[in-house]
DNA sequence: TGGTAATAGTTGAAAATGTAACTAACAACC
DNA sequence: GGTTGTTAGTTACATTTTCAACTATTACCA
């Protein structure tokens, strides 16, 4: 099993970033699948809803950058453990408003509190400087 | 739908790798499976086995960080194409020695020239340095 | 030698995801 | 006002992934 090509998988940035993305996220994984039962899809809806306090689907779409079939079935989801509510827009009955409930905001105050611990701890592997190029050179690979 | 909390999720790091890795894999995605109608798993296992020549399904997971399940069935669908060949160790036939056919050999030849330049397309978004210092962040993350 | 444990890999059922087609509401234009 | 087009969101079905249980083979050890 020696190396052969002179190809490194290594170098390729889509496999060297889904690696990083998948072993990075496993412990705050086991937080919310194992204490909420959520999916990566679910804290993600939750998490928005906590921070712009007031979405439509759509615009957590835009921001998330997630499919609508994704968003429309972490809502129910999030619906049927009462951790949001809908409400139809008034003007446009197209749109439907979410927000969290209490309960909502309470699962939420204990997954960022884990998130941000989490964050800690990879931050621990990188220097000062790794953190801020790498913040910037993935906000850049984000841009479509 | 203005932001109200501290906590910013462009600043959590799985958040942002997930977002990168996705949207960084995307153009390749669209080649391996318009153009061979493979997986993400298949095209891992396929330049696994181009790189390293001869390895077991057992190497590949160690080395891609992948579920045996899923690398079980990558080479299924990869032995039905006729891209990689099995064949049991003669000493301890627990293990199986896999190969990639001249057919496979082919099919990577000309998915890593894309990968190549999809690389290249990339690294346009980035300086020099913030792409030394991103695979080395990336790679020191991946350590579990 | 025989019995238990460990390992490589596969399989089946359940869960999750992707794709496309769908409904409901509004907009625009004649 | 009625037809056509657009948008927000849902649903149905096919494809993938996950998880646990399974087979086959080898290792360990009394």
């Amino acid at each position: 099993m020696t190396q052969k090509d002179d190809f490194d998988l290594r170098e390729f940035l889509p496999y060297l970033l889904n690696q990083a993305a998948e072993i990075s996220s496993q412990s705050f994984q086991r937080i919310y699948k194992g204490r909420y039962g959520m999916l990566r899809t679910e804290w993600r809806v939750l998490f928005h809803l906590a921070i712009y306090e007031r979405m439509t689907a759509k615009h957590i779409c835009e921001k998330a950058i997630m499919h609508k079939t994704k968003v429309s079935r972490a809502v129910q989801r999030l619906e049927q453990r009462r951790y949001l509510h809908r409400k139809p827009d008034e003007k446009d009955r197209r749109h439907e408003w979410l927000t969290l409930t209490s309960q909502g905001r309470a699962v939420y105050e204990d997954l960022r509190a884990h998130a941000q611990q989490h964050d800690q701890v990879l931050m621990q592997k990188l220097t000062t400087e790794e953190i801020t190029v790498l913040r910037r050179a993935l906000n850049a690979l984000s841009q479509p």
